[in-house]
DNA sequence: CTCATGTAAGTAAGTACTTACTTTTAACTT
DNA sequence: AAGTTAAAAGTAAGTACTTACTTACATGAG
């Protein structure tokens, strides 16, 4: 019997639990492994989201979560390992119940309007989506800032997951339709960059400083019509414009696409299940 | 993790006040009570960039100025208090040596632009100073951040009193140029949230994760008139365009700025001990 | 001398994480 | 179907250390 506690490690085999269907929580608070572990990501994901990772107690999370503290350090090694799960977790859970990431998710809504090269849906299609992303989870956003300032690398996975995503078909994309004559001559990451900013700004200012939106109230739909007309505008080709023009100010042709083939494996996961780090 | 104190840093501008000999730290680490105190703000605004309120030790902030704890709370009775003192500090330490925000100096310096009405010059003049301004003081925007993640009053008050009076103003002169027939009808707030965001986005980008500028290697200056290029294209008036043309969706005209009285109190952060909250 | 500037050594309440122990579950007997 | 049992799920009370803030005392400039 003195023993018996010993054993209990943070070791959790990954086989499922035998066949006898785990179902939710039935009377009592107790739920299978797999479950709670699942839950408790969620909730501290709500709650690292409010308040950072240093700003946020593993008391906290277990409380907001029902359970004792103890039963967090059951499923986790450490407080870092919890909020490291959080990008499987997000990977796995990201948009609708597909393996695909936010990015990856209008890529595909848009990629119809992409073959038809109906600039106006492109652009229209990915702004809508995105806004109304952010306003549907705003967790995220939060979540992507607060690990960013603090330095963890969750935030440069979800940034190359999403924003360089973007950049690369939108990028892309923009390139085509340059050559094709259609839009003039600019590096098109700078065109992408004006695009997301004003997208991703906009979402930053209503979630963190406009919220009551006093400054400027407008529909996701409406912001997306804007913005995108000004963008299509401003990158629009010159009416009068012969071939071989140099335009107006542009300099024009900074480097093509910078990828980094060594980046995207598989869904990077480098947590050693080992004990403590510190 | 520097374990020594980085030494006493002179982090006093030659504009010390000239009333009392201020006897400006001699031989011995010891400072007159105001020099001490603008010493403490200045050390703190930079720890507390770094690694926000609630991830900010007041020791970490004593070892930065090199001073003993107990100091810190001889000046300031709280954290909380040294934290929001940067307000007052930055207020009269904005921008050179004058009382102004960072708005206020960058409309300043377009002002004769706006008055010759280049609007070429003014936006590339307005962006450039911004994004330079944050390039060199990125302490003000990761506070900036940090503080409105936090929900504390320092980033609404910021906010205010700059990004804020940047839409006034830039609104205003956008709302006249389409009065002139320049400019074509949208709302001239959407307008500079969308720049605004092309602009803060791209300092954000590469402040918190593109550091090593793999994504997009532009100077400021670039950027600037590719940005402007791209608004000033973007919001022109259609060449051919009739006086009264219905145009695209704009509803135009909603009221210059509006001030929201009913402004929520300071509610986030709680004072001194945090108390249990069932 | 005097008093503001400074310090070292507290203190009580957290903090992440452990340990010892109890309860529930579900598979395996009989 | 009922009883046995090993282990997973759960808890409560620790541990060693940190945190914001205090207190008692030293020191040097005017």
């Amino acid at each position: 019997m003195s023993k018996q506690a010993e054993t209990v490690r943070a070791e959790n085999p990954p086989a499922t639990p035998p066949s006898t269907s785990p179902v939710s929580s039935s009377s009592s608070g107790r739920m299978a492994g797999e479950e709670r572990r699942r839950q408790l990501v969620a909730v501290a994901m709500r709650v690292f989201s409010e308040r950072g990772f240093r700003g946020t107690t593993t008391k906290e999370i277990a409380q907001a979560a029902g359970v004792s503290e103890g039963i967090i350090f059951r499923h986790f090694a450490t407080k870092e390992e919890l909020y490291t799960a959080i990008i499987d977790y997000k990977a796995c859970t990201g948009v609708s119940h597909l393996n695909q990431s936010v990015a990856e998710a209008i890529h595909c809504s848009v990629a119809e309007a992409i073959q038809r090269k109906d600039d106006r849906a492109v652009f229209e299609g990915v702004a809508l989506h995105l806004m109304q992303h952010h306003e549907n989870d705003t967790e995220f956003l939060r979540l992507l800032f607060y690990s960013a300032l603090e330095g963890h690398q969750l935030s440069q996975i979800f940034w190359d997951r999403n924003v360089r995503l973007m950049y690369e078909f939108l990028g892309a994309y923009i390139r085509e339709r340059q050559h094709e004559g259609v839009f003039r001559p600019v590096d098109p990451l700078v065109v992408v960059r004006a695009f997301s900013g004003m997208l991703i700004h906009h979402s930053v200012t209503n979630i963190l400083w406009d919220t009551s939106r006093s400054l400027l109230d407008i529909s996701n739909e409406a912001a997306a019509r804007e913005f995108t007309e000004i963008l299509l505008r401003g990158i629009a080709a010159d009416a009068n414009a012969a071939t071989s023009s140099a335009t107006t100010t542009t300099t024009t042709t900074t480097q093509p696409t910078r990828r980094d083939p060594s980046k995207r494996g598989a869904a990077a996961l480098p947590t050693g299940r080992a004990k403590k780090k510190k």
